[in-house]
RNA sequence: GGACCGGUAGCUCAGUUGGAUAGAGCAGCUGCCUUCUAAGCAGCAGGCCAUUGGUUCGAAUCCAAUCCGGUUCACCA
């Protein structure tokens, strides 16, 4: 995935070319005064530059690879020598020398030193830029967001149906859906959440039809039971009545598929659609009420998790949209008409097939409801990019819709971008309503929080907390666990849940990057950072520089994983500093430090660490506590 | 059958615009709490990167074929 739009304010001067390669103004001089220029594209920059003026061979910014150095080797970055020695029928090792003697004499201040092994140019970088980097930014907790870019993005996330309660599923498209709007937001975007309910068709019939026949008049009040909970409920008794009667049906030799069809429980829900579209007054009323029980549960839950929306949309209201595009595809010849009424689109041209867009009874289907939706989108509040956080199974119809929309020449054709992500599935596969296998976002959480709880109280270290600051510590903990374990797969994967194993709580995990932020709080407590000087810092160790290091490539993480929309960069960034730190915190002191000069050194790398992490997490709508 | 996605340690996953001896976590085994929080740290062990061929200085990464798993191709949503 690329930058699809936009310039990255980062860097000054760039600008986008079709392929959504930051370029870079070939003529700049090679000048890094600033501590604001990012340490990986200034040593692009540089070598660039000096391939440019030293050996007259222009090449693109993006043709400079810089890698870490491998740890067995000495040095922080390493640039690839191959393509351009062998362009430039010099040997590696001879340009190398002379590269990294230039990048050493150009820019002192950056480089301590430099070795060439073989094909690659190995650069020690100086205390001195790292130890500006660290001062200049160490307090700033906004670090590595950027700036307003004046543009919208839209993010369709959730979309629930309001026939049942949510699952593990619907919880890693939240989060992911949530994540993503608060990325693009970190990167200067405007950003609509959005949503679509599903609250209206057959399985929505279902429910209240087996409520109607088999509640006696219960609700959620008088039983006790979250509203989406009770509602799921009947929809499940009404699989389990309906397969009763046609196996009823079956037993009198009713071929299957008239049985099931022909099923009085069926015939029913199928009759309540049509009153339902018909407005008879008596179903909506009962429709109201049941979906009015559905809302207040997931709204329990949505704040439970976070999620929030800038704008609903409901399928009831919008199913209808859409027909006036028929039409006008129609006029334009994009759509035919076939014999029997139905209107269709050919995409044989684009390796596809036929698709309907409107059924020969006039009513719109699931497209055509979409592109109606994307249409009344872009008229509200033209966002550049509309992002749709659905399901891979549906893979096919937004490539469908995007390819439709294209050809009607709607302007919201080329923002609509569909993130794609894997199933949650279980060791046995899919999780079923039918057969129970579920997995309930309520009782995941509940199950989780409850670990957190009990952990927490095993180890005793917030004896001293309010029973309210005990709740929201389990909350922030058990949460933390899920949303990370969530997250930090790439989205497009599929996952596994393992429900016998539960989620972890140590290692790769949030509960040990919150630990972490708990950890560098209790130092900072004791003590805060002091005023020292900043020059008498005469060297970094190890472990200090590998930190500083890897926090000054937080902004360009932020930036990638907003770029290919993938948390999971976030997640496992915000893992290695807290894998960094940990070390860094077990081999030296802070507050017994060797002088007093290196103890404010630490003080600032602490800060620093903190800041990020609770930003990196904050950007997984995770929170990191003070204490646990 | 067509299209798309995936196959990396026992398990869950990183790494894929081609770069040095493929990395984490969990599980297993060794050590480390009298010192800023042991939800931690240090270490050991664990791999024909699905298979086969190709492209080249170099392939887990690119190409082709094959095998395995998944999704999808409805007048369902």
């Amino acid at each position: 995935m690329i930058s699809f739009f936009g310039i990255n304010p980062l860097i000054p001067g760039a600008k986008l070319i079709k392929t959504g390669q930051i370029v870079y103004p070939t003529n700049t001089t090679f000048a890094l005064n600033s501590t604001r220029m990012e340490l990986v594209p200034g040593i692009k920059l540089a070598v660039q530059t000096l391939l440019a003026e030293k050996y007259n061979h222009p090449i693109e910014i993006h043709e400079v690879l810089v890698n870490e150095t491998k740890p067995e080797f000495e040095g922080d970055y390493t640039v690839v020598l191959f393509s351009f020695s062998k362009t430039l029928k010099i040997s590696p090792d001879q340009l190398g020398k002379a590269l990294g003697e230039a990048l050493m004499a150009s820019k002192p201040s950056w480089f301590a030193s430099f070795n060439v092994i073989k094909g690659f140019l190995n650069l020690v970088m100086a205390d001195r830029v790292l130890l500006d980097f660290l001062e200049t930014h160490y307090d700033q907790a906004d670090w590595g967001m950027q700036a307003d870019r004046h543009q919208r993005v839209m993010v369709e996330y959730s979309s629930p149906n309001t026939n049942k309660p949510l699952h593990l599923g619907h919880l890693r498209n939240n989060f992911l859906g949530w994540t993503v709007a608060a990325l693009y937001k970190a990167c200067g975007y405007d950003i609509v959440k959005t949503c679509i309910a599903n609250d209206r068709g057959i399985h929505i019939c279902k429910s209240m039809v087996a409520w109607q026949l088999f509640a006696g008049g219960a609700t959620p009040e008088s039983t006790g039971i979250k509203g989406d909970h009770f509602v799921g409920d009947f929809y499940v008794l009404f699989g389990t009545e309906l397969k009763k009667q046609v196996e009823e049906a079956l037993a009198l030799g009713v071929p299957k598929e008239k049985a099931e069809k022909e099923a009085p429980l069926m015939k029913a829900a199928q009759q309540m659609l049509v009153d339902w579209e018909a407005g008879d007054p008596q179903v909506l009323e009962l429709w109201k009420m049941m979906n009015g029980w559905v809302y207040a549960g997931f709204d329990v839950t949505y704040k439970r998790i976070g999620s929030d929306f800038d704008k609903i949309y409901y399928e009831s209201q919008t199913y209808l949209l859409g027909k006036d595009l028929v039409e006008m595809g129609l006029k334009n010849k994009v759509f035919f008409q076939k014999g029997d009424g139905s209107v269709w689109i050919d995409l044989k041209d684009d390796g596809l097939d036929e698709k309907i867009v409107q059924r020969s009874d006039g009513t719109a289907v699931y497209m055509t409801q979409d592109i109606g939706l994307a249409v009344e989108k872009y008229d509200e509040y033209h966002p550049q990019r509309s992002i749709y956080v659905v399901a891979d199974e549906q893979n096919y119809h937004f490539k469908v819709l995007k390819l439709i929309c294209e050809k009607l020449q709607l302007p919201t054709a080329s923002g609509i971008y569909h993130l794609s992500y894997g199933l949650v599935e279980l060791p046995t596969g899919r999780m079923k309503t039918r057969e129970g296998t579920v997995v309930d976002a309520d009782d995941i959480i509940d199950e989780m929080t409850g670990i957190a709880a009990k952990h927490t109280e095993e180890l005793g270290k917030v004896d001293d907390f309010t029973a309210e600051e005990r709740k929201e510590l389990y909350d922030t903990i058990g949460l933390g666990a899920l949303k990370f374990f969530l997250l930090r797969v790439d989205p497009k994967k599929r996952m596994v849940f393992n429900p016998e194993e539960s989620i972890e709580f140590h290692g790769f995990t949030g509960p040990f990057i919150q630990y972490t932020h708990a950890r560098i709080k209790s130092i900072l407590r004791r003590e805060p950072p002091g005023s020292y000087a900043e020059e008498m810092i005469t060297g970094l160790l190890p472990l200090e520089k590998e930190l500083v290091i890897a926090m000054e490539k937080y902004g360009a993480i932020v930036q990638q994983s907003c770029t290919e929309m993938n948390p999971s960069l976030i997640a496992n960034y915000a893992f290695s500093i807290a894998q960094i730190f940990n070390s860094f915190y077990a081999e030296h002191s802070v507050s017994r430090a060797e002088t007093e000069i290196k103890k404010q050194l630490r003080l600032r790398i602490c800060v620093m660490t903190a800041h990020i992490l609770k930003s990196s997490m904050g950007l997984l709508g995770i929170k990191v506590p003070e204490r646990m």
